[in-house]
DNA sequence: GTCTATAGAGAGATAGAC
DNA sequence: GTCTATCTCTCTATAGAC
């Protein structure tokens, strides 16, 4: 950060171009598999160029998991922080979380192969961008007890079944049945399935 | 298969061990990033023996899948065909997935990345296994139409949905949540994980 | 069947010109 | 800022001894 170099306006298009085709490659083909002659090609520019911009392509990785990761933050945190009562609170964190994922289709794939990467060996790749996430929920659903259901089943669970069947709806169906011709970015695809995992939510959370 | 070597005892159980270490590691790794190398070593062999019983990784690889994915199927297809009412053996079937995912723990890892790695381009690999299940579900459960409940909610979407909170428990949640201390193959945890997914399941094909 | 030794390809990192 | 050229490392594949 410290001895960043300050960025024209042309750097700043091609800084931005390099992330943009870092993440659709890392998305498709992994870490490893993902080349950087790829990324520069798309971009336009010499496998070379990139370092300029990131020192190696660790850090671009990182970078890009930033990115992604932060912008969801971010959505979820706003529609759980708000006054509102708690089960419409959860029901605007659900909707953020699926408008995001399909809305931006690299999402879901970088997730999975994160997740399909944490070991409790190398844990803290991943857990520095998932931890946000349980203590915002600590804070804004726990912590504010005033209205909390007394809920049978555990949030853990419901937070997994959530987050992995949308994850699994957006980045493995439309390849696993071709012949559906599942569209992440479809809006009404994604409102479908938005209206799908509410319902399971609000069964889940129903009480009595 | 026409040319391959009749194996003695000792070979037979080397290409055992090498077949299960290959599995752990590219479930743990990934196909690039896990090292023939680390697979010898594991079986107590040197990397060049492995040629002897396969090709080369990618074939290893294959076989690995293969192996994954055939018990998998024989397991569920037992459970779908039985002579039972429909939802007796969707259950089954249900627990069917869970218990194996659950017992077996690279496989939702490598599900996991299978899925992430699969394109419209690319889509030989997996589909080659998973077309089997829809196959499977489509003779199963929908040719038998006499006792088909007339569900409003899409089957995919029912199917994406169980599959994915499964394969996200299992794969993802212990290293995201470690202070839970999730043991995907405890009994307790798996039994508690299946009885989640199947009032899921009940709810989602209830009718009325 | 398993080994040692080596070849060969791929891809990231680095140096320095422009 | 972006390029060309080169270095180096890693890991797979192959050849052939035992």
């Amino acid at each position: 950060m410290a001895t960043e170099p300050i960025l024209g306006a042309r750097a700043v298009r091609t800084r931005a171009a390099i992330l943009d085709a870092a993440e659709a490659l890392f998305a498709e083909r992994g870490f490893d598999a993902a080349r950087l002659e790829d990324v520069a090609e798309r971009v336009g520019i010499r496998r070379a160029s990139i370092v300029y911009y990131f020192k190696d392509k660790r850090e671009l990785y990182d970078v890009v998991l930033e990115s992604v990761f932060s912008g969801l933050h971010d959505r979820v945190a706003a529609a759980l922080s708000g006054p509102e009562p708690l089960m419409d609170r959860i029901e605007a964190g659900v909707s953020a979380w699926i408008d995001y994922v399909g809305t931006r289709p690299s999402i879901a794939r970088l997730i999975l192969r994160e997740t399909a990467n944490a070991t409790p060996e190398h844990r803290s790749a991943v857990l520095k961008h998932t931890e946000p996430f349980f203590t915002l929920i600590e804070r804004e659903v726990f912590q504010r007890e005033d209205d909390l259901p007394t809920v049978e089943v555990d949030p853990v669970h419901i937070a997994s079944t959530i987050a992995g069947a949308t994850i699994f709806f957006f980045a493995a169906m439309p390849s696993l049945v071709p012949e559906l011709e599942i569209e992440p970015t479809s809006a009404a695809q994604i409102e479908t399935h938005k209206q799908q995992i509410l319902w399971i939510v609000r069964r889940l959370l129903e009480t009595g």
